[in-house]
RNA sequence: GUGGGUAUAGCUUAGUUGGUUAAAGCGCCAGUUUGUGGCACUGGAGACCGUCGGUUCGAAUCCGACUAUCCACCCCA
């Protein structure tokens, strides 16, 4: 490691050999929210402080010790977005979107910071792909966003997460359950832990997701939140439950689903994973119909939810999943000498246009190693261009999966080739013995 | 922020109770008669053994600190 430096603590590469995995995630995200009318909404990485002080919530970790925060030259406090609805929401309200047809659809595929020590699935800088329904307040919102997360899975062919759901009710009902959980928990002061004592004044809510056993147990007797919802957040809950079930997406209900940022009311949800460590909740979402109006907007219901894409990943991964194999170069043209170089260079750029990958030799290799270089990248096929096939003007195609060679003249090959691979994968050249096979004819024939 | 594990070439690792020029496989580059890849063979490049300090005649090896990384807690996607 003689290099100036490496990488930022908890900050990932993805590399070439890498990307198309998560191309391919994040094409299947694109299309199945398109596919539910959601359209994209991009905004800017980093955020006046205040935006999500008051979004996320103040007295959340999030805001209070994972931020990455700073002055601008300017001496502005800004920080790098820890999540993505905050700014989804500022952006709404800036910009009028909720003068247009409501509901308004938005998803995002962006980067996120959070100061926190890196382990299994979670990094400083991390990806969520995330969508946003704003204006709309019925079960039926909530159950849609709900599809549209189990669709992308569905797509991606994910095996074995679970769906998790709870209504953790409406700042009124909440207020009655809180007084109750505290009041259950209190009884048990001197034998919970000592993170969860200190929870006791702050969210006692949180207790019931603790995993320490001895909390845990307690936690298994505390009163559950569904029995204190009011009359509308029950209805709700089993209106969304009921759509659910319309869908066939399988579910289970979990009252200690309680979620870490301030903004959710009603219905909350997960779905989890068993496979990829300790942080296991690879898309977390909900409703929270009272964010809008606390960032300064008319009250306005949404819901939505986030999806860490590296968690996604390394569970597919896990899963041994399949990702589409990345385009491989279709034509390498191996060339020598100086005027085989530039008539390299002339038929790659034509070949190109029509939308190919064409490669040739740009570091002065010998025609060995060119070949062999065509052979690393994958090349489906390759020519060799010297002096000889510039003045006869004929070439040798071959294929380099099926080692079959055929010739040609350098102008037909030049005009036909896509035509030409196009035959020559419906035809099985070797198996029909046709090494020396009639090219005029495929020509013809492909026209 | 709190624990525990790990740190040797680009990657995966070996390195005997401390003992000279730190080893292998993969990968990379080049050759094996001059213009055709995969296989085989040959050769080459590439490591101040995470960093700093200590013990010692002598440290990749023992000790300490720091850093990084992995895993877990907290919390979240």
């Amino acid at each position: 490691m003689a290099y100036i430096t490496g990488s930022v603590k908890g900050t990932q590469d993805t590399l070439p050999a890498e990307s198309f995995k998560i191309q391919y995630i994040e094409s299947a995200m694109r299309e199945t929210a398109e596919n539910f009318g959601y359209r994209e909404m991009r905004t800017p990485v980093f955020e006046h402080t205040e935006l999500f002080q008051r979004g996320v919530g103040e007295t959340t970790d999030v805001v209070q010790k994972e931020m990455y925060t700073f002055e601008d030259k300017g001496g502005r406090s800004v920080t790098l977005r820890p999540e993505g609805t905050a700014g989804a929401v500022r952006a709404f309200l800036e910009h009028g979107l909720f003068n247009e047809a409501l509901p308004e659809k938005i998803y995002y595929l962006t980067s996120c910071y959070r100061y926190e020590k890196p382990q299994a699935g979670r990094l400083r800088e991390f990806h969520q792909f995330g969508i946003e329904c704003f204006g709309a307040g019925t079960p039926a919102a909530d159950a849609e966003v709900i599809s549209l997360a189990h669709e992308i899975f569905n797509y991606l062919g994910i095996k074995n997460l679970s769906l998790e759901i709870n209504s953790i009710g409406c700042p009124e009902c909440r207020k009655e359950y809180h007084r109750a959980l505290k009041e259950y928990f209190e009884g048990y002061k001197e034998e919970l832990c000592q993170t969860c004592n200190s929870r006791l004044e702050r969210n006692p809510m949180r207790i019931l997701d603790c995993k320490s056993p001895v909390c845990s147990k307690i936690a298994e007797g505390a009163p559950v939140i569904l029995d204190y919802l009011c009359e509308d957040c029950r209805a709700h809950f089993e209106g969304v439950k009921k759509l659910l079930d319309a869908m066939e997406i399988e579910y289970s209900v979990n009252s200690r689903i309680v979620r870490g940022l301030d903004y959710y009311t009603r219905t909350v949800f997960e779905f989890v994973s068993s496979e990829i460590g300790a942080q296991g909740t690879v898309c977390g979402g909900g409703r929270y119909d009272g964010l809008i109006e606390e960032m300064g907007g008319s009250p306005l219901p949404a819901c939505g939810f986030a999806l860490g894409l590296e968690r996604l990943l390394l569970l597919m991964e896990k899963q041994q999943s399949e990702f589409p194999e990345p385009k491989k170069c279709d034509l390498y043209i191996a060339s020598m000498g100086e005027n085989a170089l530039c008539r390299a260079a002339a038929l790659a750029k034509e070949l190109r246009s029509e939308g190919l990958c064409v490669q040739f030799d740009t570091v002065g290799r010998s025609l060995k190693a060119q070949m062999k270089y065509a052979d690393k990248i994958g090349a489906l096929y390759t020519v060799a261009l010297g002096d000889d096939e510039i003045e006869s003007g004929n070439i040798t195609l071959k294929n380099m999966n099926s080692k079959s060679r055929h010739e040609m003249s350098l102008s037909d090959f030049a005009d036909n080739f896509q035509s030409i691979i196009i035959k020559d994968a419906m035809s099985d050249f070797e198996s029909l013995g046709l090494d020396d096979i009639d090219l005029q004819s495929i020509l013809g024939g492909a026209e």
